[in-house]
DNA sequence: TTAAAAAGTTTACGCCCGTAAAATTAAATC
DNA sequence: GATTTAATTTTACGGGCGTAAACTTTTTAA
């Protein structure tokens, strides 16, 4: 490594033997000049350590390289996990991730939308928060920066959706449950945040009756994104004033799950399939810590990978082709039941 | 809003009625101009939806509002919490958290840095990763930026270090486990990759001898950053083998501690304090999911709050006064303890 | 009221790079 | 070796803003 402090693009024009222009066309795309040139580029970019300022290129390109990717809560081990592969897979596109998590706040949602705005994406994957989501502000947004929506699909909303199917995934488990003892009782809060609640709710109820069955839904309070905490003081209440109508119960999701399991132990009940088992609890999601709850936790599986992989590509083919007017892909995964020992 | 749209500054000044260069004075500090000055700005602010753009900003500033914030895995909801104490708190003080994850991986923690490098960011929060890190790359990126390092101390690295007291914090557990019943083993992985698990093995080695007692340390294998399961995997074989000296366990970390007690259902063994109980189980730092865990899990607390304020604060004071030659602040936050069911 | 101090305006230059057009050179084809 | 084609260089401009100096206006203090 050379000592000589590079300071800007000419410098390193003039150290590597070529002119500024066509260093700058390096890169932007190092196939775009003749071999040899590249070999020489590359050799000086050994030997002098220079790197295009960031600012500069991105004041003057039409189209940054940023991805935004905008989460609702990080805390939450499933959105870290899938912000982690769809990290990698931007990042060997040749793209700058940007990780944006809005803690559960709406107006930190925004904050994050005009955050991002400044930096003029190229595109923006958005886990929207839900319920609480400021519509009006996100669709804003939408109509200034290529956006696909993924794990929630708030109606019409961006260009493009990718997620779960927790319609066919709930029906997997309702049928798995009722066919393996007592029908399942529904257990969700009862003003979730999250679109994907009601989808499950209300596949869980359409399973029930398609089996001839009666759908139980039990409502639990709180608010936020605490859903450990809700479903553990939810749990405890229902276990002491009997409220669950079998001995079966589907959360609506895994957070939820792991509380209610906390509450169970709590309360003396022995949660499994087996005959000294009082409860059984099943979860949705498949949740990077359900394999180590007690007893481990029976649920269905998101594919983690295919959704972070699918919304990549949706993204990407979105910016190089620009948005096809009147489209809007919605892709869904479907769900695989992960059987464990709650259920 | 107004529908003319505002391409720069100048044409924001012009509707403001006001000169480009008073404008921004106003953008780097507001209070740098006269009252009346400020509200006609606020005012077209209001009506024009005008910001500065931020490569522009960047590119003539010596410094930028950047602040990186590093930590060696995301998916942790320890680093995730702390992280989204960092940001908040980096925010309020009129700076641009950029959050990336080493996920474990020590090249990427090195890359990390090194795009964190391109985007010339007044302060760095680095939390490295330890034993893996490449130690002569981040001592060369410290030296071009004012990094403080926080949860994991390198030897003598970065300008300041932030982090938690694991002797007392051990010791305080180790001696509330002696007094209350079997002295404790110490459970940890054979190859820790942070510091501060040697700090914790020292301090428990320590203070049994204080106390007259033997010390007992059980290492398992595994490799990596999924503790859960290493500790589920050693737990099992731990149990099975008897390798346990004592009924009493104080593990390294939390995670380990919630695969050891998922080991510890899976083998029928009952966790916790009362006489039907088989085994004692402690954690170390209060992970978010240890209040969920069955049997709640007692151990001792980081401070979460105290060490994420003071790492911004040094970092804050670092950047405005400059590096003080000689220099190193090392700041410990003690550990609480936190009694739940499992010891 | 007046002088001094503070704030704002004008003008001008620089930051670092993208990009377009025209001129030149090198490589590929026959 | 001459011609075509591709790659590179030269020249030139622009993007949006920071910042400094000299000048003018407004505010504050005497």
């Amino acid at each position: 490594m050379n000592t000589r402090k590079i300071r800007n693009m000419e410098e390193f024009a003039e150290v590597s033997g070529l002119s500024r222009p066509t260093v700058s066309k390096y890169f932007n795309d190092p196939d775009s000049v003749r071999a040899s040139t590249r070999e020489r580029i590359e050799a000086a970019l050994e030997a002098w350590d220079y790197r295009p300022n960031i600012y500069a290129v991105n004041q003057n390109r039409r189209l940054t390289k940023n991805i935004g990717v905008v989460v609702p809560y990080l805390a939450d081990p499933f959105f870290a996990e899938i912000a982690r592969n769809i990290e990698t897979l931007v990042i060997a596109s040749g793209f700058r991730p940007i990780l944006l998590s809005s803690h559960g706040d709406p107006e930190q949602e925004i904050g994050n939308l005009d955050s991002l705005r400044s930096i003029k994406p190229a595109g923006v994957l958005l886990a929207p928060l839900g319920r609480t989501s400021d519509r009006a502000r996100i669709e804003a947004f939408c109509e200034s920066v290529p956006t696909i929506h993924f794990d929630s699909n708030i109606r019409s909303l961006g260009d493009g959706f990718v997620g779960h199917n927790n319609i066919q995934a709930t029906g997997v488990m309702v049928e798995y449950l009722s066919r393996s003892g007592e029908p399942p009782v529904f257990f969700e809060m009862r003003n979730p945040t999250n679109p994907n609640a009601n989808r499950r709710r209300n596949a869980y109820v359409e399973t029930m009756e398609r089996l001839g069955l009666t759908p139980e839904i039990l409502k639990i309070d709180g608010e936020g994104w605490n859903f450990e905490e809700i479903g553990f003081r939810g749990g405890l209440t229902a276990i002491a004033e009997g409220q669950f109508v079998t001995n079966t119960i589907l959360c609506s999701n895994d957070r939820l799950a792991i509380g209610l399991l906390a509450a169970a132990y709590e309360s003396g009940l022995r949660v499994g399939l087996g005959s000294g088992c009082a409860l059984r609890v099943a979860g949705h999601d498949d949740h990077p810590f359900s394999r180590f709850t007690c007893p481990t936790l029976t649920t269905v599986a998101q594919d983690y990978a295919a959704i972070a992989e699918r919304s990549v590509e949706m993204l990407l083919s979105l910016i190089d082709k620009g948005k096809q007017p009147g489209e809007r892909p919605e892709i869904l995964f479907e769900g695989k039941l992960v059987l464990r020992a709650s259920a």
